[in-house]
DNA sequence: GACACGCTTAGCCACTTGGCTAAAAGTCTC
DNA sequence: GAGACTTTTAGCCAAGTGGCTAAGCGTGTC
């Protein structure tokens, strides 16, 4: 049963490692802690972050990949809320190891 | 100033960024884990993971780069051990947010 | 229907990541 | 110092990431 076991956790730390992919990214952070405001478009966001609205695009559908974000079509425009409100929580974290690390 | 802010922001995801992406992979995952428990040597952490002693003491490095952990030579091994225990919370933020994705 | 608008998809590219093997570097024993 | 042992570094390669432009698709307006 240890290889089962072993199996198994190895599965339960991909899923994790995904989410925190899907994170690990200086725009997908700014857009999270935006969309914690409130929802958005995606030019909106687009404009905040500084980048083409493919790329954004492509940001938000790995954000909603991951479980993060949900999406919601409203005429021809696409809004975008936080579906896990928690995810907030890393910020404080995150920032925690990070003056850890500088330390 | 509003240049100037974004400009301090961008940095900061970035540096967010970093911390995540270093947690971002299912090995590093496994270690971090196992190292919550104490310190473990190199060759331990080799044999959990089920990789090669090089690509684990490549993960390693990029953990201690995040600030992550931190290492002790003692004689001719090497024993990591978490550096910001905090990391642990993200354990169940991660989890729940991928409970709520699964919904 | 024609057109503008918002968003996504596809294709291309440079760059990074993560695995391996081989070699180097540091430590302890004899 | 020779040899065994642990760890790191270097070099290679396949696969993934993230940016762009161009093209496609759905929606609202005239």
């Amino acid at each position: 049963m240890v290889a089962a076991t072993r199996k198994a956790d190895f599965a339960r730390y991909k899923a994790q490692a995904q989410v925190l992919k899907a994170l690990a990214h200086p725009s997908r952070l700014l857009m999270v802690e935006e969309l914690s405001h409130g929802e958005r478009c995606v030019c909106e966001l687009a404009g905040m972050v500084g980048a083409q609205m493919p790329t954004v695009s492509r940001h938000l559908a790995q954000l909603k990949h991951a479980g993060i974000v949900e999406d919601d079509k409203r005429g021809a425009q696409v809004f975008y809320r936080l579906k896990t409100p928690c995810v907030m929580n890393f910020f404080q974290c995150v920032t925690s190891v990070r003056e850890n690390a500088d330390r």
